[in-house]
Formats: structure tokens, C-alpha cells, sequence
RNA sequence: GGGCGGUUAGCUCAGCUGGUUAGAGCGCCUCGCUUACACCGAGGAAGUCGGGGGUUCGAGUCCCUCACCGCCCACCA
């Protein structure tokens, strides 16, 4: 598909023109670093970036089209500069997040994990996330993202399996794996254990019940029926499980009661009061009941003094059959017995309104329980003191550097990582245990073939039901996908990677599982950048959820706008780590700016001189051809890579299309194309002149689709495919040389910008003045000696879009008053204009215009003149600065003058 | 209870290591179908840079402090 100019429409339409790219893109192999179409240097250093691989059952929203078009515009950058760039198409598993969505289908159907039982329900998974995977890719696909595919990897693939078995069985002989029964986070809904990440604290007004134990009488081994010791609670059901009372050391209104026996009710237990820091005498009433196997500050304080820990919950959250008499009720029901019991006894003391922070399950929203039991743990303290080296030395940067605090509060406290997980999807744990107890960690598929121990036969070993948590594998992902464990040509090309790119909101449970992991594995980090990005919200600033419905699905804004005006929108006006609030207009800004760009692209192509062949192959400009136009031309657009090159180094995309959107439209569209039409269409240049103005503008387009191409590849490539090219030029974009900044011009930049100002100064006061835009008018204009070469250059022009005619220039003072008395003054630096108004004289609109830029002007001379005449600043200020107040001052006081003229006309 | 971020034009955001007159887009107002574009062009209005101190010749930019908003971490039952 090669775009003729006549076959350009007016307007772009991103469905029309979209469609077909990315196969032309799939088509000629480019995506691969060794694909048939890279143009890369094999020998210069890859570019990998890993990316989060989105979890398979989930639509993609606009977060997944965010760390898909910044990783895009990285890996697109990259590729253009040559590099074998490497970008590898995931999809994770999701264990618990899949079951979640698995389970609500099933009960919609009447059925349950249960009804299924393990193997049919894990094929029901199966068939599931075959129909989900599709619809996962092909949203990728729209929004351009050129992804490796020959590499596509998913967590429950073998590679994956494997490199998890191994990776557990080295752990555990290395000593950081380790099986023991602990205090975990139960989610009664899911049935399963969850991370401490998983748990979220979430606001409540509770209740904070007071209750009172009886001492048991020494004597008679019997509760005294006075002697009591209050205790606040929120969970009265716990009681079941209390198997002591705390108080603080030190807190005198307690002190004979340390030592001596409460009787817990209803299980009527006998229990020790004991002292310990933990307890703040100021909270309730300074003595805390301890409930060590349904609470992690109770486990803490159970373990310390020896406490027994009891068990009170099912899985289900009922109670169990240590809680006597209220067997199999449910929590929140036993809770209301409990307390109606306590009451009839009369030990309850007081209920008040409480806020408290309750720790509600991430995928269910279930209370979470603490309870004890026996699962896997990975020790996390030496692994995050590598990942942390790895950070503390510079060897990965984390973008913005403001995480680099939290990461290290974190790394720095972290916990050891409970990895079990109840659940059926996912890589069950490759743990055997035999009728003795022994246990045997085993990497081979098939498993071991006898008790490591004792030699049982295999048959008689039985596998651990539990599965892994789904970052266990995830976090194994860049070096899983390459080849680990074995040692292959990608992982030793390919690892480490250059950036890990994602959201601030998965840095402890991916980020910081990678980083361990892979140092671990690997001895060297996993990647040498962490690039966050922020979260996208709703205009009012809220995350955005489908419970809310304020979801903005990608793939529709795709086919209203594009997937450039979503590129665009996406990435304009953000900053690394900060949030954004998305809003249609951001899209319709992306769409505009490619419509136009469209437009401006189309004007080139059809402003061709007839003596250039349509087919002909791209020239450089003829350098003793150029005027000041293309010469300004130029140098604008080698600014615009200088500063578009900045901002990619810099980590700022947001900034690169500022700067793209800057150059583009207001300055190539609004002065480089208006200029050049007066070029084009002057009879009087040669056609070599012409010529050289069209190639100049060919250059200027073909650099800055370029320097767009990473965030905004459909339109980019489309357009370029259009565009004469060079021999040496690949036949598409994506695969094109990223642009080299050709030299800067100062001198014509600073003067084609007083032209510019001029001419806005011409229009501003026939505006002021009330004169139609369209009319033409005579202007005068009195220029400086060093300006007259780029106003004579530029006559045709700035008689044009100033409509200035005729145009006379003056050589001195008294002729231009004389001749142009009664005319609108403007003034710009240095260039001194009349024009002509139809009725002759200083209106009122023109008196006030002048008068408001002298005043301006005014204000600013006595500053500068203020700050020159300040000993302090002349003294300390550096040079430079005094040097640029001078020159400020001589200019304003120029202004000034003329200004004063013009108004006492 | 710690920590981080934000507070700049009506809205969304830029303002790098302090340096002359604080910018952009959208919106708003006034013109305009000028042979690329009305998804457009020309012009314009609009900001005591959250408050208060301080450092400095000079502060939106650095320091202190307060306020409000948001987020993260944390064993007040």
C-alpha cells in the first residue's frame, strides 16, 4: 500500500488507515531482534524490556494500553536506533484472581469447585482461558504494540513449570525454603491463604466491646465471683481461642494481678495474666485479652511467653470444636451469642462505636482471618539483601527515584513470603511427604521416585495439594522465558534486561520478586531501570472500576479516536510515577494532532514541483539554494530532535510529545508551511529555489514522523510510506534510522523570530484596530541594517500572512513618519512598522493598545533599570545575567521610545 | 503512628541543577470557508504559582512551618 497524494483524504480515518499496518509490520518480521526484516546491528548492546504479562482472564483496560504504548514508544525508539530489541508477549496465570473469575461463572451455572472436583475443574480453567487468551492478544495487537510473538510465553506453560520446580527445589536445599506451621492470612471465601500485600486494611466503624474475666481464687481454684479483670475487644468470638491476658509491665493498677489465673468463659479455661510491652495501657482499659492463634500481635506475644495456641475457625470462618457450645455456627453469628451470653452473665461491660482498619481479602473482599497452618515459606532476608545491592549501587535505577525510598523501607522490613496457596490453578508445589513425615522436594516432572529419607517408594509418597502463589512463577519471568535453567544463547544475550517497565502499584509483589529471584538465580539483577508509571483514574480523579462503571475500555476508544490519538492521550501530559486523570478531550487532542499532521503531510506531497518526479528518490536540499525560510526550517527541526532525544533520555515521554506537538503544529505547520507556499508559488525564485524548498520540507516532515513514530506508529507509518525515500531507506518506518540532529542555525532562529513577531504584531493591532483580517493594507516598516537581508528574504512572506501591501521599507526615521502618519505602530524587536488604518488617525482601540504595551514596557525598564542599579546584584550577580540585564534594558528603553512616538502622533 | 506525592489560568498539566516579561492544551471571547486541515486559521481575555516565615543581589524553583487533598507502610486489642 503506497498513499498517493490525490488518494489522501481530507480528513484522517484511524479505522481505515490503521487497519493493514500492523500486518504489514507482522509481515516483514520486525518485532524479533533477529527477525528477517531487523535492520539492527547485531553487534550493538539489546534493548530487552520486560513487561508485567497482564493476567489472562482479565479484558485489558486502560492501564494495560499505558504500559503497552510506553513500553511501544521504548522498544520503538530502540529498534530505530539500531538495536536488537527484545520484547517478549506474556500472559500470567493468575491463580487466585482466574479462580475468583472462574468460580462466579460456575455459579451462575450451578456448579462449584466442589461439584467439579480438581481435575474437571482445571479442565474447565483450561477451555476458559482459551477463549479469554484471544481476545488478551488481539487487544495488543490494536494498539500497536510490536511484540515479539515468535517468543509468546504464559506462566502455566512447561518452560514456565520448570523453571518453578527448579527454582523451589534449589531454594530448598539452599535452605530458603522451609515448611513450618505459622500464623497466615485466611480468606474464608477463597479457601485459601493470601500474601500480607493481599490484605487490605480497610476503614470500618466497629464496635469495641468491654468484658470482663473472673480471677480464679487461689484458694479454691474457683472464678471469684467479685474479682474481675476488664478487657476491650472487637472480635467477643475470639474469646474461644484466648489463652491469656495481657497487661503492661509497668502499669501499677495491675501489677498484683500479673501471675495470677482469669477463667475464660464458656470453654472455661483457666489462663495466666502476663505482662509485656506490647500492650498501650491507654488503649480500652490497659489489658488485652490474648488470642495467639487468631491474631498476629497475639501470636507475637503467645510465642513469647509460651502461650498454647488454640484454633477456633474452620476454613469456612465457623467455629470449630474447641469452641464449646457454639460449634459450627458462623463467626459473625457465634460473635452475636457470645456476646448475648456474656451479657445474661453479666461480664459485659460496655459496647462503644470503634474505627478501626479491618483486613478485608483483595479478590473477594472476605474478612480476612489470621490462623494457624503448615505451609511453605520462601526467607526472604538474604534474598532482599542482594536485590538490595543491586539498587544501593546503581546497578538498577528505579524511575522516578522517589521509590527508591519506599522500595527500600520495604526490602529493608519484609517478612518471609508465604508461598502455599489452597487453590487448584497454578504450579502445585513439588513438595512429597511420606507416611513417616519426611519430606522430599523433587524438580523432575514426574516427581521422585522414593522418600529421600527413608527410600518409600514414590507410591506411597503423597504430593502437597497446594499450588504456588502466582508470583512465585511470575517472579522467575525474565529469565523463565529465556531458556532458565538451562544455559542458553538468549539468556546469556538477553539477561539482564534494560528496563522493567510498570505500575508503582505491583513494585513489592512483581517488581521485588524479580529482583530477588533473579539476583538470586542469575547472580546479577534482573534488569538495570525500573520505570513506573502511574495509575490512570476517572476525570474526577477516582480509580477507575467496573463497579463503578467508569471504566474507559481501550479498545473503544481505539475505534472512536485511534490508537495513535489513545497513544497520545495516554502518554501527553504525564510524568513517570504520577497519576492521571483521563478525559475524552485528551483524545480528541491526539486525534486532532494526527489529523493534523495528516493535513500537513498531504499539503507537502502535493506542493511538489512539477520537475520532481513523483517517483523520484529523496535529495538533500541544495544548500546554496536555501533562504532563510529553509534554513530556519532546518534548524527547527534539528532542535526538535535535540530536545526530543533529552526528554527520551530523561525517562520523560510526556515531555517528548510536548515537544513533537510544539514543533509540529505550531511552528512547522503555522510558519514553515506558510512560509514555504509563498516560496512555492513565487514565479520569481528559480526552480533549483523551489526545489530546495521542497525537499527542506520533505526533510523537516520526513524527521519529525520519525521522531513520532514510537508513540504514534500507525499514522506515522502510513504517511512515510507516502514520502520519497532515500535508496538506503528500508520500505518501513518502524524499521527506518531514528533521526541524527543536523546542525543549528542561532542567528536565522533569532531573526525569523522578530519576523514572526512582527507579522503577529501587524495582526494583533489591525485586530485591535478593527480592521478585517482579510484586508490588504500598507505597511512601512523601518528595519535595523542587520535584519534587512532576512527582510528582504522574507518579503513575499510576510507580505502574505501579514497582508501587507504595498510593503515599503524606509531607511530612515522622518521618512516613515512623514509618509505614514495617522497609521497603526507596531513595534517588534527593533523593526518599527506603520500600517496603514482606512480611517487615518489614532483610534481609540490603537490609543489603548499602545498605552498597555507601553505601560508594560515601562513597568519592566524600571525593573531592570532598578536591578542595574543595585550595587549587590552588579557585584555578586554572575556576568552573564548582568551582561542580559543590560542588553534588556537598552532594548525596552528603545521600546519605550518608539512606543511614545507612535502615541503622540 | 511513620513515609511519599500533590496544591501554578475556569479544567487538565509543564516549568531541568534558583536568573530577565511563569508556559501549553482544552474551554471561553472576537473575527474568518485565505487553493493541507473547521479534527481548521487569525487575534484576545485570564494566574497575589495553597498560607506564613526564612536563606539569597534575585525564589514558582532551596530551607522551616501550617493547611487541605491523595497514596503507601504500620501488631492500638
Amino acid at each position: 500500500m503506497t498513499l498517493e497524494p490525490r488518494e489522501l483524504p481530507k480528513a484522517y480515518i484511524p479505522a481505515e488507515f490503521e487497519a493493514g499496518i500492523y500486518e504489514r509490520w507482522l509481515a516483514a518480521d520486525v518485532f524479533a531482534p533477529d527477525g528477517a526484516g531487523s535492520t539492527a546491528n547485531p553487534n550493538a548492546e539489546p534493548f530487552v524490556i520486560i513487561q508485567p504479562p497482564p493476567n489472562i482472564t482479565g479484558a485489558l483496560h486502560l492501564g494495560h494500553a499505558l504500559t503497552s504504548t510506553l513500553e511501544d514508544t521504548m522498544v520503538r525508539r530502540a529498534r530505530m536506533q539500531g538495536r536488537p530489541t527484545l520484547w517478549l508477549p506474556g500472559l500470567d496465570h493468575a491463580s487466585i484472581a482466574a479462580q475468583y473469575v472462574l468460580d462466579r461463572i460456575l455459579a451462575a451455572e450451578g456448579e462449584s469447585r466442589e461439584s467439579l472436583g480438581r481435575e474437571r475443574y482445571l479442565e474447565r480453567m483450561w477451555q476458559f482461558i482459551t477463549e479469554t487468551r484471544e481476545v488478551m492478544l488481539r487487544q495488543q495487537r490494536r494498539i500497536g504494540a510490536s511484540l515479539d510473538w515468535s517468543r509468546l510465553r504464559f506462566t502455566m506453560d512447561e518452560g514456565s513449570a520448570r523453571a518453578v520446580r527448579e527454582a523451589f527445589t534449589r531454594l530448598h536445599r539452599e535452605g530458603l525454603a522451609y515448611r513450618t506451621e505459622a500464623l497466615v492470612n485466611w480468606c474464608p471465601g477463597c479457601r485459601t491463604s493470601v500474601s500480607d500485600l493481599e490484605v487490605i486494611p480497610t476503614p470500618e466503624t466497629g464496635t469495641l466491646w468491654t468484658i470482663r474475666y473472673h480471677l480464679v481464687d487461689e484458694a479454691t481454684g474457683e472464678p471469684d465471683p467479685d474479682a474481675t479483670i476488664a478487657v476491650a475487644t472487637t472480635r467477643p468470638e475470639t474469646i474461644l481461642g484466648d489463652t491469656g491476658v495481657a497487661v503492661r509491665p509497668d502499669d501499677e493498677r495491675y501489677r498484683g494481678l500479673v501471675g495470677r489465673t482469669v477463667r475464660i468463659p464458656f470453654v472455661e479455661r483457666d489462663v495466666p495474666i502476663i505482662a509485656d510491652d506490647v500492650v498501650d495501657r491507654s488503649f480500652g482499659t490497659g489489658a488485652v485479652k490474648v488470642t495467639p492463634a487468631h491474631d498476629q500481635t497475639d501470636y507475637e506475644t503467645g510465642k513469647r511467653h509460651g502461650l498454647p495456641m488454640i484454633t477456633v475457625l474452620a476454613d469456612d470462618a465457623s467455629i470449630n470444636e474447641a469452641g464449646d457450645g457454639y460449634v459450627g455456627l458462623d463467626r459473625y453469628d457465634a460473635r452475636t451469642r457470645i456476646l448475648a451470653d456474656l451479657e445474661a452473665r453479666g461480664d459485659l461491660v460496655e459496647a462503644r462505636p470503634h474505627e478501626m482498619l479491618i483486613g478485608r481479602c483483595q479478590r473477594s473482599n472476605d474478612v480476612i482471618e489470621p490462623r494457624l497452618k503448615t505451609q511453605w515459606f520462601i526467607r526472604t532476608e538474604p534474598l532482599a539483601a542482594k536485590a538490595l545491592e543491586a539498587t544501593r549501587d546503581g546497578r538498577t535505577r528505579i524511575v522516578p527515584s522517589r521509590f527508591e525510598k519506599v522500595w527500600e523501607h520495604w526490602m529493608t522490613n519484609i517478612r518471609d513470603w508465604n508461598v502455599s496457596r489452597q487453590l487448584w490453578w497454578g504450579h502445585r508445589i513439588p513438595a512429597w511427604y511420606c507416611p513417616d513425615g519426611h519430606v522430599t522436594v523433587s524438580a523432575e516432572s514426574v516427581g521422585p521416585a522414593a522418600c529421600e529419607t527413608c527410600g518409600r517408594p514414590a507410591s506411597e509418597l503423597t504430593q502437597d495439594p497446594d499450588i504456588f502463589d502466582t508470583w512465585f512463577s511470575s517472579g522467575l519471568w525474565p529469565f523463565s522465558t529465556l531458556g532458565w535453567p538451562d544455559d542458553t544463547e538468549d539468556l546469556r544475550r538477553y539477561y539482564p534486561g534494560s528496563v522493567m517497565e510498570t505500575g508503582y502499584d505491583i513494585i513489592f509483589f512483581w517488581v521485588a520478586r524479580m529482583m530477588m529471584l533473579g539476583s538470586h538465580f542469575m547472580g546479577e539483577e534482573p534488569f538495570h531501570k525500573v520505570y513506573l508509571h502511574g495509575l490512570v483514574k476517572d476525570p474526577y480523579g477516582q480509580r477507575m472500576s467496573k463497579t463503578k462503571g467508569n471504566v474507559v475500555d481501550p479498545l473503544e476508544a481505539i475505534s472512536t479516536a485511534g490508537a495513535d490519538a489513545l497513544r497520545f492521550a495516554l502518554v501527553n501530559g504525564t510524568s513517570p510515577g504520577s497519576d492521571q486523570k483521563f478525559r475524552t478531550e485528551k483524545l480528541e487532542d491526539g486525534r486532532n494532532f494526527a489529523n493534523k499532521l495528516w493535513n500537513a503531510s498531504r499539503f507537502v506531497l502535493g506542493a511538489r514541483p512539477a520537475t520532481i518526479a513523483a517517483a523520484a528518490e529523496r535529495q538533500a536540499p541544495d544548500p546554496a539554494a536555501m533562504g532563510v525560510a529553509e534554513r530556519w526550517i532546518a534548524s527547527r527541526a534539528a532542535a526538535a530532535v535535540e530536545a526530543v532525544d533529552r526528554a527520551f533520555e530523561d525517562d520523560n515521554y510526556g515531555e517528548a510529545t510536548r515537544v513533537l506537538y510544539e514543533a509540529i503544529w505550531s511552528e512547522f505547520c503555522d510558519w514553515g508551511l506558510e512560509v514555504a507556499k509563498t516560496r512555492l508559488s513565487d514565479g520569481g525564485l528559480s526552480d533549483r529555489e523551489r526545489r530546495a524548498t521542497w525537499w527542506t520540507l520533505v526533510d523537516a516532515l520526513d524527521t519529525f514522523l520519525r521522531l513520532l513514530h514510537p508513540v504514534m506508529p500507525f499514522v506515522t507509518e502510513a504517511l512515510w510510506g507516502a514520502l520519497p525515500h532515500r535508496s538506503d531507506d528500508p520500505s518501513l518506518l518502524i524499521t527506518a534510522r531514528w533521526p541524527a540532529a543536523g546542525p543549528r542555525e542561532a542567528a536565522t532562529e533569532a531573526a525569523v523570530a522578530v519576523i514572526i513577531e512582527l507579522i503577529r504584531g501587524v495582526r494583533n493591532a489591525r485586530a485591535e484596530g478593527g480592521i478585517a483580517a482579510s484586508a490588504w493594507l500598507r505597511v512601512d516598516v523601518l528595519v535595523p541594517s542587520e535584519l534587512v537581508e532576512t527582510f528582504e528574504s522574507l518579503r513575499p512572506a510576510i507580505e502574505r500572512l501579514a497582508r501587507a501591501r504595498p510593503l515599503l521599507r524606509h531607511v530612515d526615521r522622518e521618512a516613515i513618519l512623514a509618509t505614514a502618519a495617522g497609521g497603526l505602530a507596531v513595534v517588534s524587536g527593533g523593526i518599527e512598522a506603520i500600517v496603514a488604518a482606512a480611517d487615518a488617525g489614532v483610534t481609540e482601540g490603537e490609543r489603548q493598545r499602545l498605552e498597555r504595551e507601553l505601560g508594560d514596557a515601562e513597568r519592566q525598564l524600571v525593573a531592570a533599570r532598578s536591578r542595574l542599579a543595585d550595587s549587590a546584584f552588579m557585584e555578586r550577580a554572575p556576568a552573564r545575567i548582568v551582561e542580559g540585564a543590560r542588553t534588556r534594558e537598552a532594548e525596552l528603553t528603545e521600546r519605550v521610545e518608539r512606543l511614545q512616538e507612535s502615541l503622540a502622533r
